[in-house]
DNA sequence: GTTGCAAATGCAATAGTGTTGCATTGTTTA
DNA sequence: TAAACAATGCAACACTATTGCATTTGCAAC
């Protein structure tokens, strides 16, 4: 059981809801929305505890949420071993215009922009379009 | 009345809700959420009109589209003379994490990226989290 | 001007995503 | 095993956004 240990280490509750959830996006190779989630867990869990776990497992850097070009939410599982305070995840969030999946890629040298008098950069992500290997 | 203009160059009726939106967004430097509109348009006009104006405006290139970090929609007056067909905007997306506002900021180096095998780019955007001018 | 028609608007209803409160159930630690 | 507390289920709610339909308005032709 890789989901129940993997929870463990976080400090957070094995229930039967989460390790379901981490089984999902673990055999998943493309983000996954609630709706997805919801679908897939079928009347095992409310909506409301997806909800809840998926929050969760972000704070605990477990997993890391996406908006697509929708605006919906998609969770997929940290490559990296994020935690609560580190949370490192310099890739590329890839949107398929036909299948609408979002895939998380690698991008060998993340791009650096230079930015105006004024304003002060954190973060920057890179959000691109096309059509991904499935559909071409 | 510039706004007047604007909506008879791209073969669109000339109403006082639209110029009023026009007007509000050419007067304001970052983006502007349908909240906002909705709030200093007043009792001027009902929400659904002004969801209905901005989509007409952006499929006719008068405005863009970004999404926030919570993935709610601000719009913005295209600088470029965009139109239906030809929608170019490679600028970066700056969200303040004080204030929320969006920007739309200039970038003279628009980064390019390689991307695996078999994914097809067609469109990259880049969205960035830190703070403005007027916050720091 | 006046008229006619298509386009734009207002209103009501609806869909979808996400959150909150509270009682109940379940997991963990001692 | 029992106590403590975290997680869940259920109901209700908030917010963004869309759709259908009747009414009004802008605009072009007369």
């Amino acid at each position: 059981m890789e989901s129940a240990s993997l929870l463990k280490r976080h400090g957070l509750r094995s229930t039967p809801v989460r390790r379901l959830l981490l089984e999902i996006m673990d055999a998943t190779e493309h983000a996954v929305s609630h709706a997805d989630l919801e679908q897939q867990v079928g009347g095992e869990a409310d909506r409301v505890t997806l909800y809840r776990a998926l929050n969760t497992f972000e704070e605990h850097g477990i997993i890391h949420k996406v908006l697509d070009r929708e605006g919906v939410a998609r969770f997929a599982l940290c490559m990296d071993n994020c935690s609560t305070h580190t949370h490192v995840d310099e890739h590329l969030h890839f949107q398929c215009t036909v299948c609408s999946n979002v895939y998380c890629l690698p991008v060998e040298h993340y791009p650096r922009v230079a930015m105006p008098n004024g304003f002060n950069l954190v973060r920057l992500s890179l959000v691109a379009e096309g059509v991904c290997k499935r559909c071409n």
